[in-house]
DNA sequence: TCTGGGGTCCTAGGACCC
DNA sequence: TCTGGGGTCCTAGGACCC
């Protein structure tokens, strides 16, 4: 059987752990630049608060009505994230780290002992991090999500569902009282183009035809219909990847950029950074992508989005040559948009023991190890310390991050340790 | 004034080959 | 009146996830 663990309200549960007194109110979670709701806990939905809320439109009623806002501090719920994981870990032969706050578990036994471990993965992540687990079981991935959406829906059954305490009546009546689009995969685009095809409920899509679905959708849906039926096909993956297929650092400015040169910048320091993480990943790249894009809020203004690909002439870690890379956007970009946001992206990485390019081929700049340089000297004096080029320079457009309610990073940071007086 | 960031997988269609 | 067939590889874009 196959098990899936969430972390309730993880980011929200994260916060709570170091700071007691926010239990039992509601709390938000808000994303980088504190822009708009990521995560909120179950005071919070209560308040009919949607998930993506702009902060800047929440804030008012926030501090009239005791909503506790908190920026998001990646680094406390991804440390707190691997010390729940590993616990969970110790109950199954086989696991996948689905996403920061979910994981696979493989499980065997019958239904009784199931419930059994799964309450006791729920109690122990409890007692050693203090972050709330549910637990779906079923026969397969899908399944076992529903199950989840059990869990929530019915407190009685105390964070722990093993679908096979349904019959085929009651499971029936459970998924015709489901909209597909609340299924792991369907969301709205594929959810509008079934509805059009008299496919509404989950039941619907259960009871459909696969092949006819295969045809008019993909394979991707046709294996949410096996799964379905109880039948298990999307593959369970125990082994964290070696390597990412891309790589992207993205972000919003803190203000618009409209000058060539300060996009020049940008640029430059968004290619330096994740060239940073490429290196980390001891990957080569030969494919440098880039793009840059003006709100899509704005009510006046151009609109406008660039975006170019450039494939390397040999596989590069070079923050410069990234850099020059990416700089080739700059002529498809607008002269008097307001761009708000820009990504560079690496595609085609290779381990970098295999990119040795042939001498010929070889970029000017590589052998010199700038790269390397630049790690050690921001791993030393922090991140802000160096850059080359433009991006070296002072005074970066992008790089004041509004963090206005971060909480310390309790687990990762000496001085930010939780004090206890007992 | 102020609306996130980082990924994966699949498919259709074009380029190219013989 | 008439212009092949079969295959691979690559990429852009769509859809989805958390």
């Amino acid at each position: 059987m196959v098990a899936i663990v969430d972390c309730e309200s993880f980011y929200a549960s994260c916060e709570r752990v170091f700071d007691p007194g926010l239990a039992g109110k509601p709390i938000v979670v808000l994303s980088n630049n504190d822009g708009c709701v990521v995560a909120l806990n179950k005071e919070a939905k209560a308040r009919q608060i949607p998930m993506g809320t702009p902060w800047f439109k929440l804030e008012t009623y926030a501090r009239r009505n005791g909503v506790i806002a908190k920026s998001s501090n990646y680094e406390l719920y991804g440390s707190l994230s691997a010390r729940v994981m590993e616990i969970i870990g110790r109950y199954a032969a086989w696991q996948e780290v689905y996403s920061i706050d979910e994981s696979f578990i493989g499980l065997r036994g019958d239904r009784a002992e199931l419930e059994r471990v799964g309450r006791e993965i729920r109690a122990e992540v409890m007692r050693c991090t203090g972050i709330p687990v549910r637990v779906g079981i079923a026969p397969s991935k899908t399944l076992a999500k529903l199950a989840i959406l059990g869990v929530k829906a019915d407190p009685a059954l105390d964070g722990v569902c093993h679908l096979g305490r349904y019959d085929q009546a009651q499971l029936d009546r459970i998924m015709e009282s489901l909209a597909v689009t609340d299924l792991w995969g369907v969301a709205g685009r594929t959810g509008k183009k079934l509805a059009e095809l008299a496919i509404h409920t989950v039941k619907d899509l259960r009871d459909a035809d696969a092949k006819w679905i295969r045809k008019r959708f993909s394979v991707v849906l046709e294996r949410t219909v096996m799964e379905l039926r109880g039948i298990s096909c999307i593959p369970i993956e125990p082994e964290p990847r070696a390597y990412k297929d891309q790589l992207i650092f993205s972000r919003s400015f803190s203000r618009p950029v409209s000058s060539s040169d300060e996009m020049r910048q940008v640029l430059s320091i968004y290619a330096q950074k994740v060239s940073g993480r490429l290196r980390a990943q001891g990957q080569a790249a030969a494919v440098v992508s880039a793009w840059a894009s003006t709100s899509p809020f704005a009510q006046s203004g151009i609109a406008h989005s660039g975006h170019i690909a450039v494939g390397m002439p040999a596989h590069t870690d070079d923050p410069i040559w990234i850099g020059k890379a990416a700089h080739m956007l700059l002529p498809k970009l607008h002269p008097e948009a307001r761009y708000v946001r820009a990504g560079v992206v690496l595609t085609d990485l290779r381990p970098l023991t295999s990119a040795t390019p042939l001498d010929l081929f070889a970029l000017d700049f590589e052998g010199r190890h700038v790269g390397d340089t630049l790690d050690a000297i921001t791993r030393k004096l922090g991140p802000t310390s160096i850059g080359v080029g433009y991006g070296g320079l002072k005074d970066a457009p992008v790089w004041n991050m509004r963090r206005e309610m971060l909480s310390p990073r309790a687990m990762t940071h000496w001085g930010e340790l939780r004090e206890v007086q007992a």
